[in-house]
DNA sequence: ATTAGCACTCATCTTGTTCGAGTGCTAACT
DNA sequence: AGTTAGCACTCGAACAAGATGAGTGCTAAT
């Protein structure tokens, strides 16, 4: 069944106004909020219809109503326009940041510090391949393999060999590497190129056993999601979230993080094609223990096609418009600073 | 005044019995508790006593007694006999970690699990000096400087110098960094070393001057104190840290961190000199708002001399015992690896 | 279709009461 | 003189019983 333009207003009117206040919205206040001039009683009569529809519920006899799952779901799909003053992200903040990692760290927290709740941001997934090896003899017993992969990720593996090498020999061996690798993603180095390589590498292949084992730990690990956080301590900031014991599971969450992560990864693709931006509510989240919850996510690109996931977790009253535009021009930030970075890098 | 004999014997029994239950404690149970023999009547007496000199307090009129930050502090320095039977860490978890960051992060973790307070493990702090220097071109624009110092640490930092260099002005670039570098400290590196630097640079100078602020950098960066901290949230588990925005204050603290490294390198070199252990209670802690917790402090010590620090926050009522005796056992551990680690250095 | 009116519900607040753990004091005991 | 039994007292916690009031559903009048 359709709802008709006023029973939207109606519910419209109680979710905006149980946002405010997180106070069950009765009646009599609706009737003074709108400008549609009903009576409580009125009032009182559609909400009894949308109670039967599964927008909104009771908490108990003799209170205003709360919104249902459903409820938020139809505010957000339906009912919410985005505030048209965008909100100015400190744009400042986000300059002159060189390196992906401090970057992205800043984004959580300014995120964090502007709308109140947790926020969490994935590195960009890259289909990563091999930019750049080098080798060098660190010390006596440890060679050090210095790992560049696209997108100037370094990644340094520090090979204990217990054997002093010969410079020239060393030399021969970048190049090796780099003949081999530059340019190969993981699934590029096969077991055919390794034996090629090991038979290269003559009598020092046992060590090239070791580059290996570095190598791919070092991209493997530059593969891994990453994800950085911010404002987890917002959580205890709203009290309907009071249960502690609940409250505190989700805190370990964003001590460990590798949860978050597979939640982000999970959601990925799944965005709304055109904004790139995809609210769960309560129990369509993901992830266990956050019924209370909801959790916001957003799709920023890079220029070389990688994407990397900014979620934010509040409680299922958030500020849905707020967030959303939030997230809305923080994105489109991001795609400005990664542009401006790849003009930089091939013009310059 | 000296306590006596019996009276330190009551006061040991009411805090041992505190720091199990964390509920306040009555004659009659340290009665039957201890091996005096006394009846209630007489305890209570002595509780008062020892009340007036305020090692115990009572909550209110009619509740048992609860100790005062005094009691603790003589318990932790007089009463407490450690463990004998030292608490396992688990040095499986321990092993095979060769890069710093990570074996303190495990540190941090495994410490957490094991005692179920919050937890912090600070980097040693070198007075570091350079290691070996590596600049490589990696594309077009960028050059990648990798430092090294001591204790390998490797840092990486990117340097755009917009110009393609030839091979050989890098390994003459590389030649010169390391002549002049290596095992250097930053305090090593002034203007007349500088100058006569950028003199050998010639027409370089200019990217001579690029690099120098990244090997800075890179320096300052690696001197910065790092901090690990795991098991923030068990600080939710102990109700009687119950003032929800007084503990959000704390865990913010454990998100943030910098504070919580302001306050360990506060504590460093106040430890008790023989065992490196150090003990806070209440108000004694070095930060605002950790009135009802309590800080334990070790210190532990690298071959090279550099010195980091291992942290525990807990609710005053926290084992001490057991807590001291781990990390007795820890930083023995730990000071094993470094040297194992060392012994590989120079033997191999 | 809307609304005024009214009886009804039920969480919350307030107040009062009971309960019991634990105390301090006194007097008796060793 | 130290110890103990006994007892009156205190005060928080737990429970119960109103009182309050916001908010409802229903009905009858507009």
């Amino acid at each position: 069944m359709e709802l008709d333009e006023r029973k939207k207003k109606i519910l419209k009117a109680i979710i905006a106004n149980y946002l405010e206040t997180g106070e069950p919205v009765g009646s009599r206040t609706i009737s003074k909020y709108t400008d549609l001039n009903l009576s409580s009683a009125t009032i009182r009569n559609e909400m009894a219809d949308l109670e039967e529809l599964g927008y909104i519920i009771q908490p108990h006899t003799s209170a205003g109503r709360i919104p249902t799952d459903k409820g938020y779901r139809f505010y957000v799909d339906n009912l919410m326009e985005e505030k048209e003053e965008v909100e100015e992200v400190k744009s400042s903040l986000l300059e002159r940041v060189d390196r992906m990692e401090l970057l992205l760290k800043q984004v959580a927290k300014v995120l964090a510090y502007n709308t109140n709740y947790a926020t969490m941001v994935t590195a960009p997934k890259y289909n990563k391949t091999v930019k750049f090896i080098q080798l060098s003899q660190v010390d006596i017993d440890n060679l050090l393999a210095v790992i560049v992969v696209e997108g100037n990720i370094v990644k340094n593996q520090l090979i204990p060999v217990g054997v002093e090498l010969a410079n020239e020999d060393i030399l021969k061996f970048n190049i090796l590497l780099n003949t081999f690798l530059q340019g190969a993603s993981l699934e590029d180095i096969n077991i055919e190129m390794i034996q090629t390589m090991k038979t290269q590498a003559g009598e020092y292949e046992g060590i090239l056993d070791q580059i290996f084992k570095g190598i791919v730990d070092a991209i493997h690990e530059a593969k891994e999601l990453e994800i950085y956080t911010s404002g987890a301590t917002n959580i205890l900031k709203y009290p309907e979230l009071g249960d502690i014991s609940k409250t505190s599971e989700l805190l370990e969450k964003f001590e460990d993080k590798t949860e978050l992560s597979h939640m982000l990864e999970e959601t990925a693709g799944r965005e709304d094609s055109e904004t790139g931006i995809q609210v769960y509510i309560g129990d369509e989240t993901p992830v266990q223990n956050m019924q209370d919850c909801s959790l916001v996510t957003a799709t920023y690109k890079m220029p070389e096609g990688a994407t990397g996931t900014i979620g934010i977790i509040g409680p299922k009253r958030m500020d849905y418009k707020k967030v959303v535009s939030t997230l809305k021009n923080l994105t489109v930030e991001l795609d400005d600073i990664f542009k401006k970075g790849k003009e930089v890098n091939s013009d310059g």
